[in-house]
RNA sequence: GCCCAGGUAGUAUAGUCAGGUCUAGUAUAAGCGGCUGUCGCCCGCUAGACCCGGGUCCGAAUCCCGGCCUGGGCGCCA
């Protein structure tokens, strides 16, 4: 088929900014052929574009045979333009609907889609991640994105508010940067180097000279994680503050978590209503509980933890019952937290690490760090890494490091919460998981 | 890494337990035809599938073994 051009055609608007009160106007659409229905003697087309869908109308009779063979060439996902005079009339969806004077086809697409795309039989999400580019088309993925999109947006506006300045720092670098997590190996012109986990040490530094910083983008751990809600490629909210302290961070935090559920469902409610999705505001301050504490609650439900351990999923799934939605978990045995973790001063056992968790999935993890260099480097050598391997980042400490705090939210953990959707993969464009490296 | 479940047209499913009119059903998508007010349009027709390999059996989509792939849970981890 031969392809129109664009020529001089400008758009007047999506689809969203036709109204019934535009009746008579002229207006030039482009989008793509969701659904056509054909009666016969008259002919519908839904046109999709980012923002909704608009009604296109041909009464066979009455249009140009230019516009009516265009119209017979058509099917679903041609990209397409569309100049026509709105008519207002209570028999379409928006009380109005367009009727072409001229049509033009601008990209074709494959008879049989690979998903049905007016989800009339929805494609489970191994099939619909395959062919994604045409997933992300339908209208419920276009919302969760919205919304993250105006999640990112509030949280960029409250930490400009606040004050923050936003960085970036390396995602290839030389060695380890904090212990646990696998890492990514990558190969630097002939040398060994990593994909980042995390832009902990980096935002360290940086609170000695810009003293309050954030930093949104992606890191790489490379865990065998099978679940729901992990990643191999995430993007992670950092942020750190100069001359702060854990609670000082954490009500930072609560107040951004706050800032950004207001914002979304002030801004979304049309994203949120395709998703079938309500956001709660929470009120603030979340609750404060400490790993004692939890750990007391859980025997009360019949879960023994051992003081010290990690605590189980299937216990935080208790705890997510009985402190919904969101709560902070303080007061963490010092040895479950990473090297840089402060451990508090009237009892080294205990650290100054928090985790924000929501239900029972950890939605942010943070803490006051450590500014003294000999204490940090004891703390290297308990989790048996070699400050050898750190002596870039502790060469900082000999400059005037300031006590300090920051923690790092997983965004897409966060788009879950905000969109009701239960898969992590199905809130992440382009999804990399064990199991998963395309497309 | 461990455990559980599952692979049937483009998509989503029924059938599998109790092997035999299954010549594999249905919906949706696709093709053709019809229809002037659809909005999950409707009606008729057409084409389209049992993951791969081996075994048991007169007979396997169905039972057994191996492989591959997928989903989920746990662990790791944020």
């Amino acid at each position: 088929m031969k392809l129109d051009s664009i020529d001089d055609w400008v758009r007047t608007g999506y689809s969203s900014f036709v109204t019934p009160e535009m009746d008579g106007e002229e207006v030039t659409l482009f989008g793509w052929v969701q659904e056509m229905r054909d009666l016969g003697g008259i002919r519908f087309i839904i046109l999709q574009d980012r923002e909704g869908t608009i009604q296109v109308t041909i009464p066979k009779k009455k249009v140009s045979p230019e516009v009516l063979s265009k119209s017979d060439a058509l099917q679903k996902r041609y990209s397409i333009g569309v100049k026509g005079t709105v008519k207002k009339t209570n028999m379409s969806p928006r009380g109005f609907e367009v009727l072409p004077k001229e049509v033009k086809i601008f990209g074709t697409a494959a008879l049989q889609l690979p998903i049905d795309i007016t989800g009339k039989t929805p494609a489970n999400i191994e099939v619909r991640l395959d062919a994604r580019a045409l997933d992300l088309c339908q209208e419920p993925n276009i919302a969760a994105f919205k919304i993250q999109h105006s999640a990112v947006e509030a949280i960029r506006g409250f930490l400009f508010e606040k004050g923050f300045l936003e960085v970036h720092t390396p995602r290839i670098i030389a060695s380890a940067t904090e212990g646990g997590a696998e890492l990514f190996a990558v190969d630097y012109f002939g040398e060994k180097a990593f994909l980042a986990q995390s832009p902990q040490l980096y935002k360290e530094q940086l609170v000695m000279s810009l003293e309050k910083v954030f930093e949104v983008g992606p890191f790489f751990r490379a865990e065998e994680s099978h679940t729901r809600r992990h990643l191999s490629e995430f993007v992670s909210v950092d942020v750190e503050q100069a001359f702060a302290d854990a609670e000082e961070v954490m009500m930072l935090l609560e107040q951004l978590v706050h800032h950004t559920c207001k914002a979304v469902k002030y801004k979304c409610p049309k994203e949120l209503e395709v998703l079938k999705h309500k956001i709660q505001v929470p009120t603030v301050p979340f609750k404060r509980l400490t790993y004692d504490e939890v750990l007391s609650d859980l025997k009360k439900k019949g879960i023994e933890v051992p003081w010290g351990e990690d605590i189980p999923t299937e216990a935080f799934r208790v705890l997510g019952k009985l402190y919904p939605p969101f709560y902070f978990i303080t007061d963490w045995p010092t040895h479950s937290k990473a090297f840089y973790i402060k451990p508090r001063e009237d009892n080294p056992d205990l650290c100054e690490g928090f985790d924000l968790m929501w239900r029972w999935v950890e939605l942010v993890s943070g803490g006051k760090r450590i500014a003294e260099k000999d204490l940090l480097i004891s703390r290297l050598k308990e989790k048996e890494l070699k400050p050898e391997a750190f002596k870039h980042h502790l060469q900082a400490f000999d400059y005037g490091m300031p006590p300090h705090a920051g923690w790092a939210i997983g965004l897409e953990r966060l788009t879950m919460m905000l969109t009701g959707k239960k898969n992590i993969r199905e809130v992440t464009f382009y999804p990399r998981d064990r199991d998963r490296l395309t497309p």
